[in-house]
This record gives structure tokens, sequence and C-alpha cells, in this order.
DNA sequence: CAGCATCCTCAAAGATACTG
DNA sequence: CAGTATCTTTGAGGATGCTG
């Protein structure tokens, strides 16, 4: 019985099947969306692994500060990061991740490294293809 | 000096910035697309690590049409995997991963692998943040 | 400062019909 | 069979203005 070159039981059902296909999928998504990786990534690295609302809008080159609240917020909703807040004036929020949030690093880290190491490549083919 | 918690030199330059900030960021926005995570991994699995047009519709329930035949040629156009045609009547083609797309596969694994693991405690957790 | 609310745009993606 | 072409819809996301 072929089973294709993956070498885990990883199998149409486990991978889009599973027990919840469409909770699997969103999840993914989610976990693949641009701005939750960069968000992620960015309050990993930064000191201490907190940041505040304003440190994370200037770490995240490009994001819109709508986009940042979205972001955030759906991360909170996840448990993937904690929002704290300092009722000082002016006000100050603090974001940190989880331990689930950090549970995401190393795959995380693995995708990025991917993209770094080959995007070169990727280049390259996509002009030689555009060339034809 | 503080760095986070990443134990990677993984500062802000390198994950956002790097040599093009916007190619990595394209690209990852890319290899974190669902449909192109779930064509890549059905694909590895599939007998032989080959599969035409057909097969992969049916290996990814939900796909369109329309966005089987979109991701598949970007997809080629990467470099990530090749298209055979066969001049055959039926006509046949068929699709399988470069050295590039299979190099890919550990890092994907491992952000399914998380998901997987991940799933029902983010349910809950969102769950709980619903209630609230 | 750290947002929320609102309006608006445009690209991604579904549906449908047709073809080499 | 494996698409392409076209139309329509959806919603992600930007811009702007306001507030605790």
């Amino acid at each position: 019985m072929k089973k294709g070159i993956s070498k885990k039981p990883l199998d149409s059902a486990s991978v889009c099947g599973h027990e919840d296909p469409a909770a699997v999928r969103e999840l993914l998504t989610k976990v693949g969306d641009k701005w939750s990786i960069f968000l992620i990534l960015s309050l990993a690295q930064l000191p201490g692994g907190r940041a505040r609302f304003s440190e994370l809008e200037k770490a995240i080159p490009g994001i819109s500060q709508r986009m940042l609240t979205v972001t955030v917020r759906s991360l909170e909703r996840d448990g993937l990061l904690t929002r704290e807040l300092f009722a000082e004036v002016p006000l100050r929020v603090e974001y940190e991740l989880t331990a689930l949030g950090r549970s995401l690093l190393p795959p995380m880290w693995g995708l990025v490294d991917w993209v770094k190491e080959n995007w070169q490549q990727v280049k390259e083919s996509r002009t030689e293809f555009d060339a034809r």
C-alpha cells in the first residue's frame, strides 16, 4: 500500500477530515494569518515578552491600527495572549503571550525560517515561469 | 540586555525587516494560506506523491474548482510543484511536489500538528471569552 | 494612549456556464 | 478530464473621526 511521501500517519482524514474538519481548517487559517504570525513573533522577541499597543504598532511595519486591534483581540480570545490594562493617565495596556501562545512559537519559527531560506529560489522560479 | 523570550536571534529586522520585508511577508502569507497548505499536504500523502486534478479535488474537501486551479498554478509558479500534461483522451494532468515543495513539508507538519493538539483548548478559551 | 465606530473600497473567492 | 471565462458576492482591511 503506497502512502505517498509522507513520513507521518497523516492521511486525508487526519489533515482535512479530523474530528472537526471545519474547526481545524479555521484555526490553521488563523495561525497562518500574516498579522497573527507577525504579532506573535514580534511579541515574543520584545523585551520581557511583553509589549504595549504602541510598541506592537512600531514592531509590525505596515499594520494598521484597526488590524492590530482586531488581531490582538482575536488572539486574546483564542487564549494565545493576555491583555492587561493599567488604569493610569495616560492609559497603558500590555500584551503578553500565554503558555499556549508560546507553544506556537517553534512551529512558527519553522515556517519563517523556511521562507527566509527559500524565498530567493521562489523568486527565481517566478521569473522563469513568467518568461514563458 | 533583555531580548524577549525568543531563543533564536530573531529580532524585529529579521522577521519583518529582513533583506526584502515585502517579499518575505508575501511568501509567508502564501505558505500560510489555507488552500496552499491543504494542497501541499494532500499531494504529499497521495500515493506516489503524485495526483491528478480530480484526485486533488476529492482530497481537499470544500475547495472549488476555480480555487484549485488558481492555487495549483500559483504553487507551480513558485516552483513548489510540477504540472505534467498527458495529451490523451480523456485528458490527464498530474501534479507532483518538487524538492523545494517537499522541503516545505516539515514546517507545515509542525503547524498542523500544533493545531491538532491545541484546537480544543482554543475552543474552550473562546467559549470562556465570549461568556464575558 | 489605546482604542471603538463608521464608512468605503477592492481583491479574494464562490457559482455558473462553456471548451480543447 | 481539466480546465477557462464571466459574473457576483463576500469580507478583509484601509481611512477617518471620536472617546475613556
